[in-house]
Parts: structure tokens; sequence; C-alpha cells
DNA sequence: GCCAACGTTGGC
DNA sequence: GCCAACGTTGGC
């Protein structure tokens, strides 16, 4: 499922959480990057990853009503247009890899409005990312559909950043355009070849190489596939 | 609405 | 620390 973001700006209160990294790390998070090859490499590299830098993202989104314990999680490009600055935190990712991912964050990047469990899936838009990350105040909120009582609040688990709308794309690019791409690069060479879209289909927050999100770029002027 | 893929949890 | 059971994601 995609996040749903709350409908009002972040309050002031929320920017307390600063030292979001506590020392803990549970069992679940540590394998998260687990992925990881110790192979040969000297032993500094191994622990202290340094993430590889993303400069580009796509972010994950439900446009359609969907009702969870009650709560509707809807939320579209269009929600966030309507936001107060077009800004909205991106809060209820509960993902240690996604989470990780937005903690990589940097503001002034871009990234795609990807709308997910929909009629029609496919990236409808770009966001820039205008907070970088802190914690997810909704985690401790018993009445919010993510609440996680796990969390303590003197170590939280969840982190956000705050994105604001930038366009949509000059035409709706739809996920069996996509994957159009993906197969064809993946068969003779291509930009997509390896697209987290794809390999990693269930990731709600995902990076993008240069490539990949520059020739998404292009598919805009180009006709549907 | 179905269900495949896969992340998370907990028993041992 | 393995792995079965369970829960979630998200396309179709």
């Amino acid at each position: 499922m995609a996040p749903k973001k709350r409908p009002r700006m972040s309050k002031k209160a929320a920017d307390a959480g600063k030292a979001d990294d506590g020392g803990k790390v549970s069992a679940a998070e540590a394998s998260v990057g687990g992925k990881r090859k110790a192979t040969g490499k000297s032993k500094e590299s191994v622990k202290a990853d340094d993430p590889p830098e993303h400069s580009h993202w796509l972010m994950k989104s439900e446009p359609e009503s969907r009702f969870e314990n009650g709560i509707d999680v809807k939320f579209g490009i269009e929600d966030l247009k309507t936001m107060l600055d077009q800004t909205s935190c991106w809060d209820g990712v509960r993902n240690f890899q996604a989470r990780n991912f937005m903690r990589q964050m940097k503001k002034g990047q871009l990234a795609f409005f990807y709308h997910s469990n929909c009629k029609e899936p496919g990236i409808a838009g770009l966001m820039k990312i205008v907070k970088e990350a802190y914690v997810d105040h909704t985690q401790f909120d018993k009445k919010d559909v993510h609440f996680d009582a796990s969390s303590k609040p003197d170590n939280p688990k969840w982190s956000m950043v705050d994105v604001q709308y930038q366009r949509m794309m000059k035409r709706f690019i739809p996920l069996s355009e996509l994957k159009k791409y993906h197969l064809q690069h993946r068969a003779q060479g291509g930009p997509l070849k390896d697209m987290a879209l794809f390999t990693r289909a269930r990731l709600s927050v995902q990076p993008l190489t240069t490539e990949e999100f520059e020739f998404v770029v292009s598919l805009e002027d180009k006709a549907p596939l």
C-alpha cells in the first residue's frame, strides 16, 4: 500500500525530533541492507555503509479511495496540489528500505509521483523534496492508520520527508508502457533494464539513476508505446 | 477480488 | 540464526 499523507502540513512541533537515528538497530532493520556483499572488501567499507548516492526518486501513493480501518488512505497528485504551498509530508512509510531511502533524500531533489493500486497505475507528475527526513509523528498516533505500537518517542522508528508539487507529466506515463520498455531494455540493453519499479516491485520509495530518470522524462514527448 | 511476491515476526 | 507462518503490496 501507499503511504497516506496528512492533508495538513506538518506542524512545527513535529520538527522537534531532529536527531532521528537513535543508536539501536533492530534485527529487521539491520538485515535490510543485507544484500551488500562483504566479499573481498576491506572491513571499513563493510560496516560503515555510506549509502550510494541517489539523486532521483519514485514515490508511490494511492489516488483512489480505499478504506483502512475506516480511514480513507487516498492521496493522489491532485490531493498534493490542493495542500498549502502544494507541499505535504510523506508520512506512513512503514518499510525499512523505503524509510532508508527517504533518509538519503536531499533538499531540492526530484521525485516522480507514482499512482499505485488504481485503475491506471503509472507516473503522474513530479515533485521536489523540500524538507529532509524527520520524525514521522503518525507512528505515535493511535488514531492513525500507520500507528506503530512498537515505536517509542525516545527512539522513533519511522521518518518522513516533505515534498512539493512541481508539475504534471506532459502526459501520464502508464506502468504498462514502462514495463514494455523495461522488458525491451532487459533483452537488448537500455536505461530501464534494472528499474526498481520492476526489480523491487513492492518498494514504495525507490531510487532512480539519472539515466532512468531522464529516459522516463523523455517519454513525455514521445507517442505512447 | 484474486493471488504472487516478498517483508516481518516469532518459535525453536 | 533458521524458517514457517503470517501480513502486506499492488498488478491484474
